[in-house]
Parts: C-alpha cells; structure tokens; sequence
DNA sequence: AATGAAGGCAACCGCAGAAGG
DNA sequence: GCCTTCTGCGGTTGCCTTCAT
C-alpha cells in the first residue's frame, strides 16, 4: 500500500496540458495502447507523471467522453444513483456513458447540490433538512410567503417572482415549481427532477421525458406541511393548511429523518427495507425512501 | 470601461486497495 | 505473509471565465 513515487519525482511539468502534449498523449494511446501508465510518459516523450497523463486521457481526451450540458435524464440519474450510492462518482460514472467521475462530481458539486441545499433538502440524504438553521432562509422565505398569502384574497394566491428581498432562492424555487411547472422550461424540469426523488413513482423510470415528469409534478407535489422542525413550524404558524414547499409526492409523506432507521425494521415489506450500503447518512445503513430504483439492474443490486 | 465577486472546470493531492514479486 | 509498485478514487485547489456593480 505504499505511496506511488511517480508524483513525488521533481522535474515533471504540472498544470495545464498544452496542445502539443495532448496530441503526444493520444497518438501514442492511439497507437500502443496506455500499458503502463507509470511508464508512458517516458516512452510517449512526455515531460508528465503517469497518473497526470492517466487523468488527462480518462478526463479528457478519451474519445467516447460526452461532452457538453447535462440532460434532464442524466441529471435525474445522477440524482437518483447519488441518493443511493453517495459521492461514489466512478460508481454512478459507469451509469452515464460517456461522462467521466470528475465531471460528474463538478456537476454535482456546483450545480445539484447547491440546488438541493437551495431547496432545502440534505445533499447527503436527499431529504428535508430538519435542523431549525439549515432550515432557516426557506423559513424567511415562507414567512414572507406567508404574509403574501395573508394579504391576497383566498384562493387567488398567486406567488409573485421576486416578492421580498430576503426571499429570492426560496421563493424563487417555490415560484419555479409552483408557476412554471406546466411550461416545459429548464425550471420545471429541475423542479421535476428533484421532486421526483421524493416521489417514489417518479423514480421508477429514470428515462421518463421531462413533460412526464411534469405532469407527475403538478399532479404529486402538494404543500401540506413545512419541512422543519414542529417547533419551527409552530413559532411560525406553519399549521397543516400553510405553504409547504417539499412535500411532493402522492399524499404519503416522506418520514422524518429521525425515524430512517426505524422505517427499516419496522417496515420491511413496504419497499423502504433495502438498505444501501453507500457512505452518507451515518453508516448504519440509510434505508431508501421509496420502493424501487432500476430494480433489475444488477449493478444497483450490488449496492443493497 | 474597469473592477471585484461568483461560478465552473481542469488538474493535483493523498489515501486505499489490488496485484505482483 | 510481507513489501513494493501501480492504479483508481474522492476531496480539494486554483485558474479562467462570466456576471454584476
């Protein structure tokens, strides 16, 4: 288990790849194969260590790498396969044919997680955040929400874009859930994407079109109760008939983070028995919140 | 138009496991 | 069984680009 040497020997370029050693790279790749990485570099009369010509090749100039935007459906995937199997990038890699781990893990990192965090989800457990802190500007951005409603006649609440000032990410979601849903715009895929993971039915085909997963919005998301603490839900008048913006499937409700580990021995024929085996979650085992995830596929059976 | 902030992405670092001697 | 080497993976960093003021 000893340290590779090749990145501590002095003298080999680091940075950025220049053109005329990329085209060294692949034509010798090309040409023999990688063997050895260790040794490639010498032989391919490249001033590089083996593993920084073995990232540029996987990451970069492997010619079946996809390049370019995610789709919905990869987006899905990945939210889906991150759920279950945690930062396990290489592992979710193989899932998305031709993008690579390091993407895959830069997408996740500036796009999905900031996204589930802006919603109020865990990125880690893919559930409701239910600390009062974590919790807190969806909580400003409810109170807002909130008075709004208050102020507009019954049933002809409409959430208006940009209402408030400190409301902008929440209230912006909400806004894009709530009001866009039915647009077929990137929002709502989004929305739909990441409702699907609370969904159960929403998961069962990863590769349903986005108007599908719209329709599985507008037709699951409901907004019974805030996904904060009661005592937070009580402080601000958050009673069962107010705003909820995360509960989003079919009438069940999601159950509470504290009760994960219950749900599993107490519910072992509901579907919520499986246990993954992925590192997030506190390591007892997260038990899945909804029934089934490509559930013939033998590479997530692996995982359970 | 200039400047600072934020976002996005490529690449590096260090650890862990597998393989071979 | 032990040690060394190699490969793969995940986390992190730093540079470049884009956006906002």
């Amino acid at each position: 288990m000893g340290r590779s040497p090749c990145c501590d020997e002095s003298g080999l370029k680091k940075g950025p790849w220049t053109p005329e050693e990329d085209e060294k790279l692949l034509q010798y790749i090309q040409k023999n194969g990688h063997g050895s990485w260790r040794t490639l570099p010498r032989l391919a009369g490249l001033n590089r260590c083996g593993k920084s010509c073995r990232l540029r090749w996987t990451n970069y100039l492997r010619p079946d790498i996809k390049r370019g935007k995610f789709s919905q459906e990869e987006e899905q995937t990945i939210l889906h396969l991150h759920s279950i199997l945690g930062n396990k990038w290489s592992a979710i890699a193989t899932h998305l044919p031709g993008r690579t781990d390091n993407e895959i893990k830069n997408f996740w990192n500036t796009h999905l997680k900031k996204r589930l965090i802006q919603m109020g989800f865990d990125p880690m457990t893919h559930r409701p955040r239910t600390d009062f802190f974590a919790a807190l500007p969806q909580l400003i951005a409810l109170a807002a929400l909130r008075d709004q409603l208050a102020a507009d006649p019954p049933g002809s609440a409409q959430l208006q874009p940009g209402a408030g000032a400190g409301v902008d990410s929440a209230a912006t979601t909400i806004d894009g859930i709530a009001s866009t849903a039915a647009a077929g715009s990137t929002p709502d895929a989004e929305a739909a994407a990441l409702c699907a993971l609370c969904s159960p039915q929403g998961t069962q085909d990863s590769t349903a079109p986005v108007s599908a997963a719209s329709d599985q919005l507008l037709r699951s998301c409901t907004f019974p109760e805030a996904p904060v603490s009661s005592e937070a839900n009580q402080g601000l008048g958050y009673g069962g008939a107010d705003v909820d913006v995360f509960t989003c499937h079919g009438g069940a409700s999601l159950p509470p983070l504290a009760d994960l580990s219950d749900a599993a021995n107490n519910h072992p024929a509901d579907g919520c028995s499986a246990t993954a085996s992925s590192s997030f979650g506190g390591g007892a085992g997260s038990p899945l919140p909804w029934p089934e995830f490509f559930p013939d596929d033998p590479f997530i059976t692996d995982f359970l």
